[in-house]
DNA sequence: CGGAATTTGTTTGCTCCCCAAACAATCTCC
DNA sequence: GGAGATTGTTTGGGGAGCAAACAAATTCCG
């Protein structure tokens, strides 16, 4: 019965996916949780950015923020850095440690990402993609 | 580029699943949680089932197991009853009203599940959970 | 039989993610 | 200039997960 559920497999392959990720990370001798990456990854691309337009753009509380921007800027990869306009945002960056470490995590993901979708087509993970991404709209927000 | 990845687009369907998910059971004045959901249909339908048995159906370590089960004991829907033949393990089973509260739960879950996948057509459904299924079995365990 | 090895459930310790509420500082809008 | 809103932080609380160590019990073997 539970295999039939789409919340249940969700949460499994999420798991799965999750350990394949620190699994990966950890044999390079590296660490990084997703939650990490993805800050980076939108800390790079929008230089300047609050961590209120952060927050929302990773879909979580601004108070979850804090100690996952607290890591990164204690490991010297990310700087908090005072807006000139506005006295109560900081504009978020990466530091040129952070840029060069981003890009080695980037290698990374990219063979995680390739190991998990190795069962499918390139239009099946397409298609993967489309179908989460409908699900994910329809949840109560 | 991160709505390109898959691990990325996973983990932020599964957060407004899980959403969701809580949501249903707040509005119904319930509170359950995804994993107490799962263990209690997996020790309906094998009463008698051990702590370990009972991990590995659900692919959690163990110690993780001790602190879930102690609460859905503590609130009288579950027993641990000693085994007769093994003094090592604990014969795992629903209380009466455990039964009738997983009835209940079923319902407020298939609601949940209805809701969640009412961007799909069935035949959608049946495919992303065969997708998912093989992402998970690609990932290092 | 009897000791060694294994299994099981628990506890402890650690990490991560998440939210809500409260607070001070700052900005915005009247 | 003052009221109200916004931002970042702190505090408090919860769930989930793993690893390591331990006692009790079982199994395995010599």
């Amino acid at each position: 019965m539970l295999p039939s559920l789409l919340g249940y497999v969700l949460r499994r392959t999420q798991s799965a996916v999750f350990a394949d990720f620190a699994a990966t990370f950890a044999r390079a001798g590296e660490a990084l949780t997703p939650a990490e990456f993805g800050l980076l990854v939108l800390v790079e691309r929008n230089a300047g950015l609050s961590q209120m337009a952060l927050a929302r753009a990773l879909g979580i509380d601004r108070s979850t923020l804090v100690p996952i921007l607290n890591r990164l800027q204690a490991r010297g990869l990310l700087v908090r850095r005072s807006s000139p306009t506005d006295g109560r945002t900081h504009a978020l960056g990466l530091t040129p440690a952070g840029e060069k470490a981003l890009a080695k995590f980037a290698k990374l993901v990219a063979a995680h990402e390739k190991r998990i979708a190795s069962g499918l087509s390139a239009a099946e993970t397409r298609k993967l993609i489309e179908l989460l991404e409908k699900v994910r709209d329809k949840a109560i927000p």
